[in-house]
DNA sequence: TCTGAAAAGTCTCCTTC
DNA sequence: GAAGGAGACTTTTCAGA
């Protein structure tokens, strides 16, 4: 992981399908230098995928929410992970530091339909005493792309 | 926004760098019919871009936290929201429900950039008084792929 | 590991349905 | 709107350094 990739990894997260030729002009690399180094980066796990950034509220599931979430025992763990595993509308899963065992991040259609999986598919699973939902108005930003530091030694 | 529509944005949220034949045979169109629908959702926004997904760690941020922020009056929002607007370690900026006013995704290389963040750059703005940060230890998942819910009548 | 060029494959546009 | 085909472009592969 050198400066070029770090490079080349700063401008696909913005420009997902750009060609090898316009990749390659904007980090200073030939176009099969870029094909290689964008294998390797992929077989390496670096890079997990690509993806069409899509409008919440075009792909009908405009209501945001974030759900804090206990659980009481570790043995009641699992069953919740498969939820969250199975489950579209829960986008991430974040265990966390504090009062709370995990943060939800959930899209749904409608607040009903953020109702039900609130009520009926969380809140029913054993161990799970108390959850904590903070509905989003609006956002300001809400973005995937990850900063890029520079390392230490530059 | 017809189901192909619909068809289209959830398989390339999945597969973001597909050809038009690979859409075509995973939707049942041919590939101008994908192309044209490709170009029609990205004119209309419902697709907003196409992104590399970046393994944090890969990248040199691997420290992930999420911050609440209390902004005591309307007048303190918009250098609060300029700044959201310029630091990339800020990935998402919701307005929320609740005790306090705006929710931060964050992410940074380790706890002292995330402390330089939190307490250099938020906490000196004025009209933020107060705020909360939860550090996340592991993520379960991790995703911008969003649901695609049926529509009312199907 | 990079460059450069040829081969294979893909997108784009245009015509037709 | 959707399908099919000719041309331009891109990706892939393979030498050579």
């Amino acid at each position: 992981m050198d400066d070029f990739d770090r490079k080349i990894i700063q401008f696909i997260q913005a420009n997902g399908r750009a060609g090898y030729a316009e990749i390659g002009a904007a980090v200073g690399l030939s176009v099969s230098a870029v094909n290689e180094r964008l294998k390797k980066l992929e077989r390496q796990g670096a890079i997990r995928g690509w993806s069409a950034l899509v409008d919440p509220a075009a792909a009908g599931c405009p209501v945001l929410a974030f759900v804090e979430v206990l659980i009481e025992r570790p043995e009641h763990e699992p069953a919740f992970l498969a939820l969250v595993r199975d489950e579209p509308a829960i986008l991430e899963c974040h265990h966390v530091t504090g009062d709370w065992s995990y943060l939800l991040k959930v899209r749904a259609a409608d607040i009903v339909a953020l109702e039900d999986l609130l009520a009926r598919r969380i809140k029913t699973l054993p161990g799970v005493p108390r959850s904590r939902s903070v509905v989003v108005l609006s956002s300001a930003k809400d973005s995937p792309v990850l900063p890029v530091p520079v390392p230490p030694g530059a």
